[in-house]
DNA sequence: CGGGTTCTTGACTATCTTCAACGAAAGTGG
DNA sequence: CCACTTTCGTTGAAGATAGTCAAGAACCCG
Protein backbone atom coordinates (compact mmCIF):
# COMPACT_ATOMS: atom_id res chain seq x y z
CA UNK A 1 0.00 0.00 0.00
CA UNK A 2 1.21 3.60 -1.44
CA UNK A 3 0.24 7.11 -0.53
CA UNK A 4 -1.30 7.37 -3.55
CA UNK A 5 -3.38 10.97 -4.66
CA UNK A 6 -7.03 10.75 -4.92
CA UNK A 7 -8.69 11.28 -8.09
CA UNK A 8 -12.28 11.65 -8.90
CA UNK A 9 -11.71 8.51 -11.89
CA UNK A 10 -9.84 5.77 -9.39
CA UNK A 11 -11.99 5.82 -6.45
CA UNK A 12 -8.34 5.31 -5.24
CA UNK A 13 -7.17 2.12 -5.21
CA UNK A 14 -4.57 1.64 -8.09
CA UNK A 15 -2.10 -0.09 -6.43
CA UNK A 16 -0.44 -3.92 -7.45
CA UNK A 17 -3.19 -6.42 -7.47
CA UNK A 18 -5.36 -8.92 -9.07
CA UNK A 19 -8.78 -8.74 -10.63
CA UNK A 20 -11.08 -10.98 -7.76
CA UNK A 21 -12.28 -13.02 -10.49
CA UNK A 22 -9.98 -16.35 -9.31
CA UNK A 23 -7.07 -17.04 -11.27
CA UNK A 24 -6.87 -20.84 -12.41
CA UNK A 25 -4.63 -22.24 -9.09
CA UNK A 26 -2.02 -23.46 -11.30
CA UNK A 27 1.52 -22.04 -9.68
CA UNK A 28 -0.45 -20.75 -6.65
CA UNK A 29 -0.37 -21.84 -3.28
CA UNK A 30 -1.76 -20.37 -0.05
CA UNK A 31 -0.08 -19.93 3.03
CA UNK A 32 -0.10 -18.51 6.40
CA UNK A 33 2.55 -16.48 8.35
CA UNK A 34 2.08 -15.67 11.49
CA UNK A 35 2.80 -12.33 12.98
CA UNK A 36 7.13 -11.62 13.23
CA UNK A 37 7.91 -13.89 10.44
CA UNK A 38 9.98 -12.87 7.70
CA UNK A 39 8.90 -13.84 3.84
CA UNK A 40 12.14 -12.88 2.97
CA UNK A 41 15.29 -10.66 3.27
CA UNK A 42 17.00 -8.17 0.42
CA UNK A 43 18.80 -10.12 -1.71
CA UNK A 44 17.35 -13.48 -2.01
CA UNK A 45 16.64 -15.07 -5.04
CA UNK A 46 12.66 -14.71 -5.69
CA UNK A 47 11.07 -17.75 -5.65
CA UNK A 48 7.39 -16.07 -5.64
CA UNK A 49 5.05 -13.59 -5.62
CA UNK A 50 2.77 -13.08 -2.48
CA UNK A 51 -0.87 -12.03 -2.69
CA UNK A 52 -2.04 -10.64 0.57
CA UNK A 53 -5.13 -12.38 1.36
CA UNK A 54 -5.61 -11.29 5.48
CA UNK A 55 -3.10 -9.67 7.64
CA UNK A 56 -0.79 -6.78 6.88
CA UNK A 57 3.02 -7.69 5.53
CA UNK A 58 5.83 -4.73 6.02
CA UNK A 59 8.68 -3.82 3.21
CA UNK A 60 11.43 -2.12 4.73
CA UNK A 61 15.01 -1.01 3.28
CA UNK A 62 17.71 -0.24 5.28
CA UNK A 63 20.64 1.88 5.16
CA UNK A 64 24.31 0.58 6.60
CA UNK A 65 24.10 3.16 9.47
CA UNK A 66 20.73 2.05 10.55
CA UNK A 67 18.33 4.49 9.24
CA UNK A 68 14.86 3.07 7.54
CA UNK A 69 12.68 3.20 5.52
CA UNK A 70 9.61 1.58 5.05
CA UNK A 71 8.50 1.07 1.34
CA UNK A 72 5.57 -0.18 1.69
CA UNK A 73 2.96 -2.21 3.91
CA UNK A 74 1.43 -5.12 2.25
CA UNK A 75 -2.79 -4.92 2.52
CA UNK A 76 -5.11 -7.27 1.48
CA UNK A 77 -5.30 -7.07 -2.45
CA UNK A 78 -1.31 -6.67 -2.39
CA UNK A 79 0.76 -8.10 -4.49
CA UNK A 80 4.52 -8.46 -2.89
CA UNK A 81 7.74 -9.67 -4.19
CA UNK A 82 8.36 -8.48 -8.02
CA UNK A 83 11.94 -9.21 -8.65
CA UNK A 84 14.76 -6.82 -9.67
CA UNK A 85 16.75 -8.97 -11.59
CA UNK A 86 15.42 -11.99 -10.03
CA UNK A 87 16.54 -10.81 -6.49
CA UNK A 88 14.43 -10.02 -3.52
CA UNK A 89 15.19 -6.17 -3.36
CA UNK A 90 13.49 -5.20 -0.10
CA UNK A 91 12.79 -6.99 3.44
CA UNK A 92 10.13 -8.57 3.86
CA UNK A 93 8.29 -9.31 7.57
CA UNK A 94 4.34 -10.01 9.11
CA UNK A 95 3.03 -7.19 10.69
CA UNK A 96 -0.26 -9.46 11.46
CA UNK A 97 -1.01 -12.87 10.86
CA UNK A 98 -1.16 -12.91 7.20
CA UNK A 99 -2.45 -15.61 4.30
CA UNK A 100 -0.86 -15.35 0.93
CA UNK A 101 -1.35 -16.69 -2.01
CA UNK A 102 1.57 -17.56 -3.27
CA UNK A 103 2.91 -17.20 -7.16
CA UNK A 104 5.67 -18.88 -8.79
CA UNK A 105 7.95 -16.23 -9.99
CA UNK A 106 8.02 -18.29 -13.45
CA UNK A 107 4.43 -16.46 -14.21
CA UNK A 108 5.71 -13.41 -14.38
CA UNK A 109 9.30 -13.95 -16.14
CA UNK A 110 7.79 -17.20 -18.58
CA UNK A 111 4.62 -15.60 -20.44
CA UNK A 112 4.28 -19.08 -22.21
CA UNK A 113 3.57 -21.27 -19.04
CA UNK A 114 0.20 -19.14 -17.50
CA UNK A 115 -0.76 -16.75 -20.23
CA UNK A 116 -3.49 -15.19 -18.33
CA UNK A 117 -1.50 -14.98 -14.73
CA UNK A 118 1.86 -13.63 -16.49
CA UNK A 119 -0.54 -10.75 -18.09
CA UNK A 120 -1.99 -10.17 -14.33
CA UNK A 121 1.33 -9.95 -12.79
CA UNK A 122 2.82 -7.66 -15.46
CA UNK A 123 -0.43 -5.31 -14.87
CA UNK A 124 -0.23 -5.73 -10.72
CA UNK A 125 4.01 -4.37 -11.78
CA UNK A 126 2.94 -1.33 -13.82
CA UNK A 127 -0.18 -0.64 -11.14
CA UNK A 128 2.71 -0.48 -8.70
CA UNK A 129 4.63 1.82 -10.74
CA UNK A 130 1.80 4.27 -10.89
CA UNK A 131 1.40 3.97 -6.94
CA UNK A 132 5.08 4.75 -6.47
CA UNK A 133 5.02 7.67 -8.66
CA UNK A 134 2.60 9.29 -6.37
CA UNK A 135 4.02 8.29 -3.41
CA UNK A 136 6.93 10.13 -4.64
CA UNK A 137 4.73 13.43 -4.21
CA UNK A 138 4.05 12.25 -0.69
CA UNK A 139 7.12 11.70 0.84
CA UNK A 140 8.80 15.11 -1.84
CA UNK A 141 6.43 17.66 -1.65
CA UNK A 142 3.96 17.60 1.27
CA UNK A 143 4.32 18.49 5.06
CA UNK A 144 4.03 16.55 8.13
CA UNK A 145 0.43 17.20 8.94
CA UNK A 146 -0.70 16.42 5.06
CA UNK A 147 1.51 12.95 5.41
CA UNK A 148 -0.33 11.96 8.36
CA UNK A 149 -3.71 12.97 7.03
CA UNK A 150 -3.03 11.65 3.48
CA UNK A 151 -2.06 7.92 5.23
CA UNK A 152 -4.71 7.99 7.53
CA UNK A 153 -7.11 8.77 4.06
CA UNK A 154 -5.82 6.24 2.03
CA UNK A 155 -5.85 3.72 5.17
CA UNK A 156 -9.69 4.47 5.48
CA UNK A 157 -10.21 4.38 2.25
CA UNK A 158 -8.74 0.64 1.41
CA UNK A 159 -9.33 -0.55 4.76
CA UNK A 160 -11.84 1.72 6.52
CA UNK A 161 -15.11 0.53 8.23
CA UNK A 162 -17.61 2.59 7.54
CA UNK A 163 -19.98 3.74 11.07
CA UNK A 164 -22.40 5.73 9.12
CA UNK A 165 -21.01 9.17 9.04
CA UNK A 166 -17.73 8.21 9.95
CA UNK A 167 -15.08 5.47 9.39
CA UNK A 168 -13.05 3.50 11.75
CA UNK A 169 -9.57 3.16 10.77
CA UNK A 170 -6.62 0.21 12.44
CA UNK A 171 -3.33 0.84 12.54
CA UNK A 172 -1.45 -2.33 13.99
CA UNK A 173 1.80 -1.07 13.15
CA UNK A 174 3.93 1.31 15.58
CA UNK A 175 4.24 4.56 15.52
CA UNK A 176 7.99 4.06 14.07
CA UNK A 177 6.78 2.08 11.06
CA UNK A 178 4.06 4.65 10.59
CA UNK A 179 7.00 7.43 10.52
CA UNK A 180 9.77 5.24 8.98
CA UNK A 181 6.68 5.24 6.24
CA UNK A 182 6.07 8.61 6.04
CA UNK A 183 9.55 9.90 6.32
CA UNK A 184 9.32 11.59 9.39
CA UNK A 185 10.21 10.54 13.36
CA UNK A 186 7.64 9.21 15.65
CA UNK A 187 7.32 12.38 17.87
CA UNK A 188 6.00 14.23 14.73
CA UNK A 189 3.62 11.08 13.72
CA UNK A 190 2.93 10.88 17.69
CA UNK A 191 1.89 15.17 17.50
CA UNK A 192 0.50 15.35 14.11
CA UNK A 193 -2.58 12.69 15.46
CA UNK A 194 -2.74 14.52 18.22
CA UNK A 195 -3.25 17.78 16.33
CA UNK A 196 -6.05 15.69 14.25
CA UNK A 197 -7.73 14.72 17.30
CA UNK A 198 -7.47 18.82 18.84
CA UNK A 199 -9.29 19.59 15.78
CA UNK A 200 -11.63 16.81 16.39
CA UNK A 201 -11.16 15.61 12.72
CA UNK A 202 -10.33 12.03 14.47
CA UNK A 203 -10.46 10.45 17.53
CA UNK A 204 -8.06 8.20 18.69
CA UNK A 205 -9.21 4.85 20.68
CA UNK A 206 -6.25 3.14 22.32
CA UNK A 207 -3.37 3.63 20.08
CA UNK A 208 -4.22 1.29 17.50
CA UNK A 209 -7.69 2.49 16.18
CA UNK A 210 -8.33 5.85 14.75
CA UNK A 211 -12.18 6.98 14.30
CA UNK A 212 -12.20 9.46 11.01
CA UNK A 213 -14.86 11.44 12.48
CA UNK A 214 -14.77 14.33 9.77
CA UNK A 215 -13.31 12.45 6.70
CA UNK A 216 -13.89 15.68 3.80
CA UNK A 217 -11.51 17.64 6.67
CA UNK A 218 -9.09 14.86 6.66
CA UNK A 219 -9.14 14.70 2.90
CA UNK A 220 -8.82 17.92 2.23
CA UNK A 221 -6.15 18.27 4.91
CA UNK A 222 -4.14 15.59 2.94
CA UNK A 223 -4.50 17.87 -0.02
CA UNK A 224 -2.85 20.91 2.15
CA UNK A 225 -6.43 22.72 2.84
CA UNK A 226 -5.88 23.79 6.46
CA UNK A 227 -9.32 25.84 5.51
CA UNK A 228 -11.07 22.04 6.11
CA UNK A 229 -10.55 22.47 9.79
CA UNK A 230 -12.94 25.01 10.78
CA UNK B 1 17.11 7.58 -13.44
CA UNK B 2 16.58 7.39 -9.59
CA UNK B 3 18.87 8.35 -6.94
CA UNK B 4 19.51 4.68 -6.23
CA UNK B 5 21.50 3.13 -3.47
CA UNK B 6 25.42 2.06 -4.36
CA UNK B 7 26.00 -1.32 -3.84
CA UNK B 8 29.08 -3.37 -4.83
CA UNK B 9 26.92 -5.83 -6.59
CA UNK B 10 25.60 -3.73 -8.80
CA UNK B 11 27.72 -1.21 -9.91
CA UNK B 12 24.86 1.19 -9.63
CA UNK B 13 22.71 0.93 -12.55
CA UNK B 14 20.37 -0.39 -12.53
CA UNK B 15 17.04 0.95 -13.41
CA UNK B 16 14.53 0.49 -16.40
CA UNK B 17 16.24 -0.74 -19.47
CA UNK B 18 17.04 -2.97 -22.17
CA UNK B 19 20.20 -4.75 -22.43
CA UNK B 20 22.44 -3.24 -25.21
CA UNK B 21 22.32 -6.38 -27.81
CA UNK B 22 20.28 -5.13 -30.57
CA UNK B 23 16.69 -6.02 -30.69
CA UNK B 24 14.75 -7.07 -33.33
CA UNK B 25 13.57 -3.61 -35.22
CA UNK B 26 10.22 -4.96 -35.31
CA UNK B 27 7.41 -2.98 -33.64
CA UNK B 28 10.03 0.41 -33.19
CA UNK B 29 10.68 3.36 -34.54
CA UNK B 30 13.37 5.84 -34.13
CA UNK B 31 12.05 9.67 -33.49
CA UNK B 32 13.42 13.16 -32.74
CA UNK B 33 12.11 15.35 -30.26
CA UNK B 34 12.96 19.11 -29.79
CA UNK B 35 14.07 20.48 -26.10
CA UNK B 36 10.27 21.78 -24.60
CA UNK B 37 8.17 19.40 -26.86
CA UNK B 38 5.96 17.34 -24.77
CA UNK B 39 6.24 13.62 -25.61
CA UNK B 40 2.95 13.10 -23.37
CA UNK B 41 0.40 14.22 -20.91
CA UNK B 42 -0.72 12.57 -17.07
CA UNK B 43 -4.25 10.95 -18.66
CA UNK B 44 -3.20 10.40 -22.28
CA UNK B 45 -3.85 6.77 -23.63
CA UNK B 46 -0.49 4.84 -23.60
CA UNK B 47 0.48 4.13 -27.55
CA UNK B 48 4.14 3.52 -27.25
CA UNK B 49 7.05 3.39 -24.54
CA UNK B 50 9.92 5.07 -25.25
CA UNK B 51 14.14 4.10 -25.47
CA UNK B 52 16.05 7.17 -24.60
CA UNK B 53 19.39 7.12 -26.82
CA UNK B 54 20.35 10.56 -26.71
CA UNK B 55 19.33 13.84 -24.89
CA UNK B 56 17.18 13.76 -21.50
CA UNK B 57 13.73 14.10 -20.67
CA UNK B 58 11.67 15.06 -17.55
CA UNK B 59 8.83 13.05 -16.15
CA UNK B 60 6.85 15.50 -13.73
CA UNK B 61 3.70 15.02 -12.25
CA UNK B 62 1.86 18.21 -10.35
CA UNK B 63 -0.54 18.99 -7.73
CA UNK B 64 -3.50 21.06 -7.68
CA UNK B 65 -2.24 23.88 -5.44
CA UNK B 66 1.07 23.76 -7.97
CA UNK B 67 3.52 21.49 -5.99
CA UNK B 68 5.84 19.54 -8.67
CA UNK B 69 7.74 16.23 -8.12
CA UNK B 70 9.66 15.29 -10.93
CA UNK B 71 9.00 11.55 -11.10
CA UNK B 72 12.58 11.00 -12.64
CA UNK B 73 14.72 11.91 -15.73
CA UNK B 74 14.90 9.85 -18.84
CA UNK B 75 18.60 9.92 -19.71
CA UNK B 76 20.33 7.25 -22.51
CA UNK B 77 19.33 3.93 -21.72
CA UNK B 78 16.06 4.99 -19.42
CA UNK B 79 12.67 3.18 -20.49
CA UNK B 80 9.78 5.90 -20.24
CA UNK B 81 6.08 5.40 -20.14
CA UNK B 82 4.63 2.62 -18.64
CA UNK B 83 1.10 2.06 -18.84
CA UNK B 84 -1.28 2.81 -15.69
CA UNK B 85 -4.20 0.65 -16.65
CA UNK B 86 -3.52 2.01 -20.13
CA UNK B 87 -3.03 5.74 -19.20
CA UNK B 88 0.38 8.08 -18.52
CA UNK B 89 0.44 8.65 -15.08
CA UNK B 90 3.10 11.56 -15.64
CA UNK B 91 3.79 14.25 -17.68
CA UNK B 92 6.74 14.04 -19.86
CA UNK B 93 8.96 16.60 -21.74
CA UNK B 94 12.49 17.11 -23.31
CA UNK B 95 15.07 18.96 -21.67
CA UNK B 96 17.85 18.40 -24.12
CA UNK B 97 17.12 17.07 -27.68
CA UNK B 98 16.29 13.89 -27.99
CA UNK B 99 16.54 10.80 -29.80
CA UNK B 100 14.17 7.88 -28.42
CA UNK B 101 13.31 4.42 -29.90
CA UNK B 102 9.75 3.96 -29.47
CA UNK B 103 8.08 0.57 -29.09
CA UNK B 104 4.23 -0.44 -29.21
CA UNK B 105 2.57 -0.82 -26.03
CA UNK B 106 1.13 -3.89 -27.30
CA UNK B 107 4.90 -5.48 -26.84
CA UNK B 108 4.26 -4.78 -23.09
CA UNK B 109 0.89 -5.82 -22.88
CA UNK B 110 0.90 -8.64 -25.50
CA UNK B 111 3.42 -11.10 -24.92
CA UNK B 112 2.63 -13.02 -27.82
CA UNK B 113 3.46 -11.02 -30.76
CA UNK B 114 7.08 -10.81 -29.80
CA UNK B 115 7.72 -12.46 -26.98
CA UNK B 116 11.75 -11.63 -26.85
CA UNK B 117 11.02 -7.39 -26.72
CA UNK B 118 7.95 -8.28 -24.24
CA UNK B 119 10.18 -9.92 -22.06
CA UNK B 120 13.20 -7.60 -21.84
CA UNK B 121 10.41 -4.69 -21.04
CA UNK B 122 8.93 -6.72 -18.05
CA UNK B 123 12.37 -6.83 -16.71
CA UNK B 124 12.89 -3.12 -17.55
CA UNK B 125 9.44 -2.51 -15.53
CA UNK B 126 11.10 -4.96 -12.52
CA UNK B 127 13.90 -2.96 -12.55
CA UNK B 128 12.04 0.26 -12.34
CA UNK B 129 10.29 -0.82 -9.36
CA UNK B 130 13.86 -1.44 -7.66
CA UNK B 131 14.92 2.05 -8.43
CA UNK B 132 11.92 3.77 -7.18
CA UNK B 133 12.48 1.60 -3.91
CA UNK B 134 16.18 3.14 -3.28
CA UNK B 135 14.53 6.46 -4.72
CA UNK B 136 11.95 6.12 -1.45
CA UNK B 137 14.96 6.27 0.88
CA UNK B 138 16.55 9.22 -0.67
CA UNK B 139 13.21 11.15 -0.47
CA UNK B 140 12.35 9.98 2.67
CA UNK B 141 15.38 9.34 4.62
CA UNK B 142 18.79 11.64 3.69
CA UNK B 143 19.18 14.86 4.88
CA UNK B 144 19.47 18.05 2.21
CA UNK B 145 23.34 17.73 1.81
CA UNK B 146 22.93 13.96 1.18
CA UNK B 147 20.44 14.29 -1.39
CA UNK B 148 22.10 16.45 -3.46
CA UNK B 149 25.58 14.53 -2.86
CA UNK B 150 23.47 11.46 -3.76
CA UNK B 151 22.27 13.13 -7.04
CA UNK B 152 25.24 14.17 -8.50
CA UNK B 153 26.63 10.72 -7.61
CA UNK B 154 24.54 8.78 -9.18
CA UNK B 155 24.69 11.25 -12.51
CA UNK B 156 28.54 10.73 -12.19
CA UNK B 157 27.66 6.92 -12.31
CA UNK B 158 25.53 7.05 -15.15
CA UNK B 159 26.51 10.08 -17.28
CA UNK B 160 30.09 10.89 -15.93
CA UNK B 161 33.03 11.90 -18.21
CA UNK B 162 36.30 10.57 -16.79
CA UNK B 163 39.21 13.33 -16.44
CA UNK B 164 41.72 11.11 -14.79
CA UNK B 165 41.38 11.88 -10.73
CA UNK B 166 38.08 14.21 -11.71
CA UNK B 167 34.74 13.35 -13.20
CA UNK B 168 32.44 15.76 -15.08
CA UNK B 169 29.09 16.02 -14.90
CA UNK B 170 26.45 17.91 -16.81
CA UNK B 171 23.47 19.28 -15.39
CA UNK B 172 21.26 20.62 -18.08
CA UNK B 173 17.88 21.09 -15.57
CA UNK B 174 17.91 24.20 -13.79
CA UNK B 175 17.83 24.14 -9.93
CA UNK B 176 14.13 23.97 -9.86
CA UNK B 177 14.35 20.54 -11.38
CA UNK B 178 16.68 19.30 -8.79
CA UNK B 179 15.09 20.52 -6.01
CA UNK B 180 11.54 19.07 -7.36
CA UNK B 181 13.54 15.91 -8.09
CA UNK B 182 14.83 15.64 -4.46
CA UNK B 183 12.35 17.26 -2.45
CA UNK B 184 13.61 20.49 -1.87
CA UNK B 185 13.70 23.76 -2.88
CA UNK B 186 15.95 25.97 -4.86
CA UNK B 187 17.41 27.94 -2.41
CA UNK B 188 18.75 24.92 -0.68
CA UNK B 189 19.97 23.04 -3.83
CA UNK B 190 22.05 26.40 -4.43
CA UNK B 191 23.39 25.92 -0.85
CA UNK B 192 24.13 22.68 -0.97
CA UNK B 193 26.26 22.97 -4.04
CA UNK B 194 28.19 25.97 -2.55
CA UNK B 195 28.76 23.99 0.82
CA UNK B 196 30.30 21.35 -1.69
CA UNK B 197 32.52 23.57 -3.51
CA UNK B 198 33.86 25.51 -0.47
CA UNK B 199 34.70 22.17 0.77
CA UNK B 200 36.77 21.21 -2.62
CA UNK B 201 34.87 18.16 -2.99
CA UNK B 202 33.28 19.92 -6.40
CA UNK B 203 34.27 22.67 -8.54
CA UNK B 204 31.27 24.78 -10.36
CA UNK B 205 32.18 25.63 -14.16
CA UNK B 206 29.34 27.72 -15.62
CA UNK B 207 25.97 27.06 -14.11
CA UNK B 208 25.38 23.64 -16.16
CA UNK B 209 28.68 21.88 -15.47
CA UNK B 210 30.05 20.47 -12.33
CA UNK B 211 33.58 18.48 -11.76
CA UNK B 212 33.60 16.22 -9.12
CA UNK B 213 36.96 16.97 -7.28
CA UNK B 214 37.04 14.10 -5.02
CA UNK B 215 34.72 11.33 -5.65
CA UNK B 216 35.06 9.04 -3.07
CA UNK B 217 34.43 12.10 -0.76
CA UNK B 218 31.28 12.54 -2.43
CA UNK B 219 30.09 9.38 -2.38
CA UNK B 220 30.57 9.72 1.37
CA UNK B 221 28.77 12.53 1.92
CA UNK B 222 26.07 10.63 -0.11
CA UNK B 223 25.42 8.51 2.40
CA UNK B 224 26.26 10.47 5.71
CA UNK B 225 29.96 10.20 6.64
CA UNK B 226 30.22 14.23 6.50
CA UNK B 227 33.90 12.59 7.75
CA UNK B 228 34.85 12.49 4.35
CA UNK B 229 35.36 16.68 3.92
CA UNK B 230 38.40 16.19 5.55
C1' DC C 1 0.60 -6.91 39.15
C1' DG C 2 5.10 -5.52 37.51
C1' DG C 3 8.55 -4.57 34.06
C1' DG C 4 9.54 -3.31 29.59
C1' DT C 5 8.13 -1.22 25.61
C1' DT C 6 5.68 2.26 23.09
C1' DC C 7 3.42 6.60 22.93
C1' DT C 8 2.83 11.39 24.10
C1' DT C 9 4.27 15.82 25.41
C1' DG C 10 7.45 19.64 26.44
C1' DA C 11 11.60 22.30 25.80
C1' DC C 12 15.14 23.14 22.94
C1' DT C 13 17.82 22.87 18.58
C1' DA C 14 18.86 22.15 13.85
C1' DT C 15 17.52 22.11 9.33
C1' DC C 16 15.20 23.70 5.76
C1' DT C 17 12.10 27.17 3.86
C1' DT C 18 10.63 31.80 3.00
C1' DC C 19 11.36 36.34 1.76
C1' DA C 20 14.24 39.59 -0.26
C1' DA C 21 18.09 41.51 -2.76
C1' DC C 22 21.42 41.30 -6.11
C1' DG C 23 24.19 39.53 -9.90
C1' DA C 24 24.74 36.44 -13.83
C1' DA C 25 22.91 34.38 -17.73
C1' DA C 26 19.75 33.97 -21.38
C1' DG C 27 16.26 35.64 -24.43
C1' DT C 28 14.25 39.49 -27.41
C1' DG C 29 13.84 43.09 -30.55
C1' DG C 30 15.68 46.88 -32.77
C1' DC D 1 25.52 43.14 -32.40
C1' DC D 2 24.05 45.64 -28.66
C1' DA D 3 20.74 47.31 -25.26
C1' DC D 4 16.98 45.93 -22.79
C1' DT D 5 14.19 42.72 -20.32
C1' DT D 6 13.39 38.59 -18.09
C1' DT D 7 14.64 34.55 -16.02
C1' DC D 8 17.68 31.99 -13.14
C1' DG D 9 21.09 31.40 -9.51
C1' DT D 10 23.32 32.76 -5.29
C1' DT D 11 23.47 34.63 -0.83
C1' DG D 12 21.78 36.65 3.57
C1' DA D 13 18.51 37.24 7.29
C1' DA D 14 14.52 35.76 9.53
C1' DG D 15 11.08 32.41 10.42
C1' DA D 16 8.76 27.89 10.42
C1' DT D 17 8.83 23.16 10.49
C1' DA D 18 10.45 19.05 11.95
C1' DG D 19 14.08 16.73 14.70
C1' DT D 20 16.41 15.74 19.19
C1' DC D 21 16.54 14.89 23.89
C1' DA D 22 14.24 13.89 28.00
C1' DA D 23 10.48 12.72 31.14
C1' DG D 24 6.27 10.81 32.25
C1' DA D 25 1.97 8.24 30.83
C1' DA D 26 -0.26 4.53 28.53
C1' DC D 27 -0.09 0.10 26.94
C1' DC D 28 1.20 -4.80 26.62
C1' DC D 29 2.52 -9.27 28.14
C1' DG D 30 3.86 -12.76 30.98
Amino acid sequence: MYVTIPGDKSPIAFHARLPKAKLKATNSIETFFKAGAYLFYEGDPVKCLYEVKTGILRQTRLLEDGRRQVIAFGYPGDIIGFPVDGLHHTDCDVLADTRVQRYNHAALENSTRDPVLHNELVQAALREIGAMQDHFMMLGRKSAAEKVASFLWVLSERVGLDQGQCRLVSLPMNRADIADFLGLTTETVSRSLSQLRKDKVIAIEGIHNVMILRPKALRGLSEGLDVMIA
